[in-house]
DNA sequence: TTGTGTTTTACGACCTCC
DNA sequence: GGAGGTCGTAAAACACAA
């Protein structure tokens, strides 16, 4: 969980090791939600979405804006990135002509045009990205006999992107259509590209929720009944405030 | 350094909704 | 029929223990 480490320099608002892999899922106190049976916290709100504010200018609906995101800047940092600026990303994905022609003018957003960025803000995996041969490619996928570019598999985020994409899922799990466009089009990314993020960010999601479920049957088939209560209801309330169940945390501090 | 497990992009298949 | 959802999966990127 990469982005995590960035999302974890701030303690009180994404608690947890920088790779949880593990119940760290930070509280939930979004407004809306999915119309998404497991996730019994969410309320899917869509005309919430007027916070179709640029993405960069950090609504209030994130509470104030955190000073040490700022220290990521504008910008992107990897290579990727870089190639994705050029505009002529030697082996950049060749997504369809739709998705690239939604894309808005730089700097349409609040978000600070990526091309704007300092070439020395790398991110930590930026050296890592050195070199983009192989991408030209070509490779054979799998049984079906179909081909995947070299080019399409895969790209990597930046932290910048990444950063943005889990601020917007944070305050909403589905994107809308407004979103999704002034988003991609902030972020250099495909409006496909996206889509997609969201729709693997919530597989990811419902994957811990599963896993910390998992654990809490165990530790609920564990318990035994001359335990006290506190403790187990100090758990039960924590997993409730991981699936986005409003709660106030004074309450358990009562317990 | 390397082997291994995990996470991250991206896609296809299939489904639902409008 | 198209858009967008989940689910399953491939493979690159990455973290980390040995």
């Amino acid at each position: 969980m990469y982005v995590s480490y960035l999302l974890d320099k701030e303690t009180s608002m994404y608690p947890g090791p920088a790779r949880c892999s593990n119940n760290n899922l930070p509280v939930q106190n979004f407004a809306s939600a999915p119309p998404y049976s497991d996730y019994m916290g969410y309320h899917h709100v869509p005309a919430l979405d007027n916070h179709g504010q640029p993405a960069g200018t950090w609504g209030s609906h994130y509470g104030p804006q955190r000073e040490d995101w700022n220290a990521y800047g504008p910008g992107p940092s990897s290579t990727v990135a870089a190639a994705q600026i050029n505009g002529s990303p030697p082996g950049q994905v060749s997504y369809s002509s739709a998705d690239y022609s939604s894309l808005h003018p730089a700097g349409s957003g609040g978000l600070p045009p990526v091309d704007t960025i300092n070439a020395q803000q790398i991110s930590p995996n930026s050296q890592r990205h050195s070199s983009y041969e192989w991408m030209r490619k070509t490779v054979q996928s799998t049984s079906t006999g179909k081909t995947r570019t070299r080019e399409k598999y895969r790209v990597v985020y930046t932290d910048h992107q990444r950063l943005e994409l889990e601020k917007e899922f944070h305050y909403n799990r589905y994107i809308t259509i407004r979103r999704k466009s002034e988003l991609a089009a902030n972020l250099r990314l495909s409006e496909r590209q996206v889509k997609i993020w969201f729709q693997n960010r919530r597989a990811k999601e419902r994957k811990l929720m599963k896993k910390k479920m998992t654990h809490f049957d165990v530790f609920w088939s564990n318990t035994t009944s001359h335990e006290t209560p506190v403790p187990v209801l100090r758990t039960i309330l924590a997993s409730f405030l991981t699936v986005g169940i409003s709660c106030n945390l004074s309450l358990l501090s009562h317990l």
